[in-house]
DNA sequence: TATGAATGAGTCTTCATTCAT
DNA sequence: CATGAATGAAGACTCATTCAT
């Protein structure tokens, strides 16, 4: 519901038709509105992290961990993009200068994730798996931008290509490390 | 106001005490908040169009015309991180899934502005000025994809690098084209 | 418009869309919505008024002018009930408890009312064509309520029957007398 | 309040003001103003179809069945006037032209009044206590104008002799039969 | 712990009326 | 005289949150 509609479209009452419960029963389980949109935005990144991770755990190169992203995101792209879009990108946007716990939280989920990729390509660059003239942080920044602005733009205009097309370039720049 | 807070959690009280009208003057001149709201979105629209315009207009070459989107957006990028973001993405982000004259509003400009760069591209090819193995439409779109996904992620972060990488990542796309 | 919807239902956007007019003309020539309704409730009054008088006027004896009520209200019965009735009803139980100019519009008309059947009546017994038992004040009374809750009765139902069978019934007291 | 100052010209701050019932606590109750002007059209016409049905339950005659509504309406009109007027009168005029639910819940109620009132006479008939020279449907009409018709005037003048006059001409109209 | 009616501040929108042009 | 944009109070309705049961 919150990564559907935002949170500050999304009423007591949407959550409460949506899942059967009370208010009560909310309000007993969370202090206020804030914490429940909290507890869904984390919900909802532990399924992307945890698709991410197993596919990662299956690589056996740094290079196959890299390309486990893409493959990744293109599995669940279109249950995520049913569900509303990617829940880091809209809740970046929809938290985005309200000083929040659940703008923080986008913050750190962001900067874990670019920290996540640059570990993977320094060790690949260690192993001499990858080129030594890369600059693993920026390429991290360039792989995240490239998921986010993809989800962003076919949740928009309806048309998967963008995605496709995003996750394709990041395959091509991972090939070439 | 719109592009900092998103549609929803605008009041019309935020506008009126943001530029001294009335609510009543308000109504005057829009229908409703939908109205203003397409207004607000039009006008940011404009000065990142304008400001592409006046530096595309300067290029002499195909591939001058598509590195001024990447030297635009980092001209204003400061302007428009300070405001809010870019208000496409923000837009959209805001608005998918509403069904709404601004979800239109917003998927005509990114289809639009995803021509206008296909377009170079193709006369680009033309004129022997880039390789023909490229696909124009894709090329595109992994463009808009990583400056949308740069504006997000530096908004929410707060880190400008993001923005930077992903349209460092642009030209050196141009570059090799 | 007033005698359609009702005074409060009645917006002066309403009136000038259906006038044509603008505000700034209403408002010089009436000092305030109250007096629109007094002139267009006057308005409406004076073309019930003319159509009895004509009838009256070319009756030869008072029975005769008596039954030019019914056979008026007759021949207007649909002009009035599709522009929404009688508006001596409506606006008796619009302004019913406000202690408007226009309640006291309402009061006089009816009270004029009253007395111009009364008055034909007393001279009709006078001149021995009516019986002497008769109390021309009642009948009036009975005339009256009869049209104007046949005028409510068929407007809300949709069904002329009431009306009609008002005015049947008033012809049949007329002839009694 | 709605009976008194009609749908439109009551406002959700009379109804707060009149009841003590906060804003928040009406709408838990009802969907909006229409749900609750109907609820209250509903309890006003409760109270005279219970006022009338204890008289009717008493008579036992078809007559004095029939006698029971002027009979009624004698003793519950001060009551009623005092009150704003009939329910069934006011909110016909009101309504008018709305296509409401409450529209639709006067036309019913009148239809059924009308049903009610031709059924005595039919048994009436059958049971040789009325002449069967009778139109039952007309009469119920013009009874039900009277009555009607009577509440409008005396309410809009302030002066009872209208329905004073009315029923008595009921009364009249039902001996005679 | 769960309920759901109650709260009252807040939402968007429309109102009758005014007044500089 | 006519205009129509501006006013701000009031309109109906929804909100997140509370609390007696």
């Amino acid at each position: 519901m919150f990564n559907r509609k935002g949170y500050a479209a999304t009423s007591l009452n949407d959550l409460t038709s949506a899942t059967g419960l009370t208010k009560g029963s909310i309000y007993g389980n969370f202090r206020n509105k804030d914490d429940v949109a909290l507890a869904a935005f984390e919900h909802n990144v532990d399924f992307i992290i945890n698709s991410l991770r197993e596919n990662i755990k299956q690589a056996d190169s740094y290079r196959q961990k890299l390309l486990a992203y893409p493959k990744t995101f293109k599995e669940i792209s279109s249950t995520v993009l049913s569900d509303g879009g990617c829940p880091i990108l809209n809740t970046a946007v929809d938290s985005s200068g309200l000083h929040s716990p659940l703008q923080e939280a986008v913050r750190n989920i962001i900067n874990w994730w670019k920290k996540a990729i640059t570990n993977i390509i320094e060790q690949g660059m260690k192993n001499r798996e990858f080129s030594s003239y890369i600059d693993p942080n920026q390429t991290a920044m360039v792989m995240i931008c490239l998921v986010e602005g993809g989800y962003a733009m076919s949740r928009a205009t309806g048309d998967t290509a963008f995605l496709e097309s995003a996750l394709t370039e990041m395959e091509i720049i991972i090939e070439a490390l």
